[in-house]
DNA sequence: ACCAACCTACTTTCGATTCAGTAGGTTGGT
DNA sequence: ACCAACCTACTGAATCGAAAGTAGGTTGGT
């Protein structure tokens, strides 16, 4: 009975590479960008054959869409409402550390689509749009609520977070030894005083 | 005087085509990264065929370190030295506007070659540290004057700074609709506010 | 005669995708 | 218990298109 290899195990080992092809590119994608990754190197990571490659997923582009529907997945999971806007810039040290591989994907890719005429363009705008537009609502809400002060551009500060964060993500890719949780720290900080209400010492 | 063409007229001639070429291979490359690009699409739009673009430089790899070169030269001329740290980066905004194409190419190339195996990391890896380095030299030159509060590490903000800038740069050339002066001036008011000595208010 | 600035017509290389199989495993009769 | 029809997970050897780079002209000027 150990030769056995019963039909469920068989579907399983085949959903068990299709992951393993899904994390290696994930991988090599951000590394090296969709341009630039070839599927023969991401076959070989993965361990399979090119052909073998595609007998999971049908082309180059569709795994490239898997690979992002993957990650707009696990973002969706992971999201955690806990915490206001700034305790969670200051908590993105940790996420660099705790998930490498998923760290600067968005911005690699984005990059190779910033052509209007690329395949991904409007994806990627969309969804800095929406980054953007949930940063800027975030401060909203805190200005109604009376803990942040009102007279700064909730538009305008949000896009300045949203090229903090996205620049970090490059230049942490570009040259890992910097220091994460300093900056992450300095900058959430300096953010909290920009956003406290005037002189309120009650 | 309208048929003939010196001899000085032609080798004129083949210097503007070749000043044309590096402009729009900037151009392209700033929107499209250097994989995507081919040489037949820079040669189109700089009017001549792709082998006449190799007869003015010698392959696709030389034609990219040309251009990176012109752009060094282009901002080691056009550094002026008036002005803080924070004056700068206020006006930032208008350069965006007066050279748009500049804008991006260091981010887009940047990230096309993260991978340490890359043929320009080196080079975009000294380039970054040298640009963070120089922002914290600033930082300290100005808290040595008195000009800054001391309490803030000059290493740290300057990593903070360098990633606002180059995430900036892309947000921009995803989408040129959003507030770049606003942006730029509300960031650098922040941070004049971070930086100024506590309150003395003399 | 020689040079610059091209051009057209290739050659080469590389990388995605296709194709024809192979090695198992399964399922539903009989 | 056994077989035909079919399935999954592959592999190795083509195919095919795109793009860099080469060869060898042509034209016009010195």
């Amino acid at each position: 009975m150990s030769g056995r290899r019963p039909y469920a195990t068989l579907l399983a080992k085949g959903e068990e590479r299709r992951q393993r092809i899904l994390t290696v590119a994930q991988r090599l994608l951000t590394r090296n960008g969709w341009r630039s990754i070839t599927l023969g190197q991401i076959a070989r990571e993965a361990g399979v054959s090119p052909a073998g490659l595609l007998h999971h997923f049908e082309s180059k582009e569709q795994l490239l869409h898997a690979v992002l529907d993957a990650r707009d997945a696990y973002d969706e999971a992971t999201r955690d409402p806990s915490g206001d806007l700034i305790e969670r810039i200051e908590g993105r040290a940790e996420r660099f550390r705790r998930a490498p591989d998923l760290v600067g994907m968005f911005a690699v890719l984005l990059i190779e689509n910033l052509n209007p005429d690329a395949p991904l363009h409007e994806r990627f705008l969309d969804r800095y749009r929406a980054a953007v537009d949930t940063i800027a609502e975030e401060i909203r809400r805190g200005q109604r609520a009376g803990e942040y002060r009102t007279d700064l551009d909730p538009a305008v500060k949000a896009v300045e977070i949203a090229a903090f964060l996205n620049g970090m993500e490059t230049s942490w890719l570009l040259d890992p030894s910097i220091p994460l949780t300093e900056v992450f720290r300095e900058y959430s900080r300096s953010l909290a005083r920009q956003l406290a209400p005037p002189s309120d010492d009650s």
